[in-house]
DNA sequence: AAAGGATCCAACCGCCAAGCG
DNA sequence: CCGCTTGGCGGTTGGATCCTT
């Protein structure tokens, strides 16, 4: 069931109202835009660049907002933009990536060449999610996503520990759901549920009630090799956005990619040393970095 | 055929952080 | 340090389209 429609990009449809009653008004245009603004917008980035897009609009001659005019040009008209129909592939990508990162669709949709976060989301939201939460309501609570959505952002937490839940609760659930979170998440004090103190760690491990596993962090590979996978009663702290290990060998900084972790690992803390010191250089290879 | 519900997705909103003067 | 601007992100919504009755 494909139930596709025409993009607002297409030159077959037309379906921009104005949102103003006045058409006397310069507020901006909201709404879908046309193949016409479109080709503004492109011709005006083509030759202006990108940047500075709240003078687009007065440059330009669009009736349109800086944010929106940057959000049309990176979701749809900038060069390389895939759309259409997504592989098995990029849904088996997508999948796994949402299970490490959480509702972080900038970063999966980084390793989704010519797709835009925007799009990952989406399809996240109409078919993937559903699949693995079929019971999940098609709209969530507005209420309960901003206090939750505030306090992530406050605590600069991840998402995943938080969105990635089936939500399939009734209001009178929100009580408890904000008590919960009041609890779990008060990263402000840096408080566990048991009352024991976070400390700064060099490692992090990360598991939710959904099994989410978030990145372990690493300031060298002797780190790495220390505390993953083989001390995983270490006190682990997720305080960094920087979804990747990051390794500080020779002085030089380099990243390896834990999403090869989660793939050679997964969430469970079955592998040894040694299964890392055989993973840790193919994956370092593979990203030219090298200790 | 028509009406109402369900689905999908483009676009907007609010918030945050970085950069700059 | 402070305030402003700009860009980026994730969550949410409006409305077009499709499906079901």
């Amino acid at each position: 069931m494909d139930k596709k429609r025409s993009s607002s990009s297409s030159s077959s449809v037309v379906t921009w109202k104005p949102a103003a009653a006045n058409a006397n008004e310069q507020a901006p245009k909201k709404n879908l835009w046309t193949p016409e603004e479109d080709l503004i917008l492109k011709k005006y980035v083509e030759t202006h660049g990108e940047g500075n897009w709240a003078t687009v609009s007065q440059r330009s001659g669009l009736m349109r907002s800086g944010k929106s005019c940057r959000l049309r040009w990176k979701n749809y008209l900038r060069p390389n933009i895939k759309r259409g129909h997504m592989s098995q592939e990029e849904q088996d990508l997508i999948i796994r990536m949402h299970k490490l990162l959480g509702n972080r669709w900038s970063l999966i949709a980084g390793r989704l060449p010519g797709r835009t976060d925007n799009e990952v989301k989406n399809y996240w939201n109409t078919h993937l999610n559903k699949m693995s939460c079929p019971a999940a309501p098609k709209r969530k609570t507005s209420h309960l996503n901003k206090i939750v959505t505030n306090k992530k952002k406050k605590n600069k937490i991840s998402s995943s520990t938080i969105t990635t839940t089936c939500t399939d609760r009734t209001d009178d659930d929100h009580d408890q759901i904000q008590k919960k979170d009041a609890i779990d998440f008060d990263h402000d004090h840096r408080q566990e549920p048991n009352g024991s103190n976070l400390t700064s760690s060099a490692s992090c491990y990360y598991n939710d009630i959904n099994d989410m596993v978030e990145s372990p962090i690493f300031t060298s590979h002797h780190d790495c090799l220390q505390y993953l996978p083989t001390n995983l009663n270490a006190t682990f702290l997720f305080d960094h956005d920087e979804p990747f290990i990051a390794a500080d060998a020779a002085s030089s900084s380099s990243y390896l990619d834990s999403f090869l972790f989660f793939e050679a690992f997964g969430s469970s803390a079955a592998a040894t040393a040694a299964d890392m010191e055989s993973v840790l250089p193919l994956a370092c290879a593979d990203h030219h970095l090298g200790w």
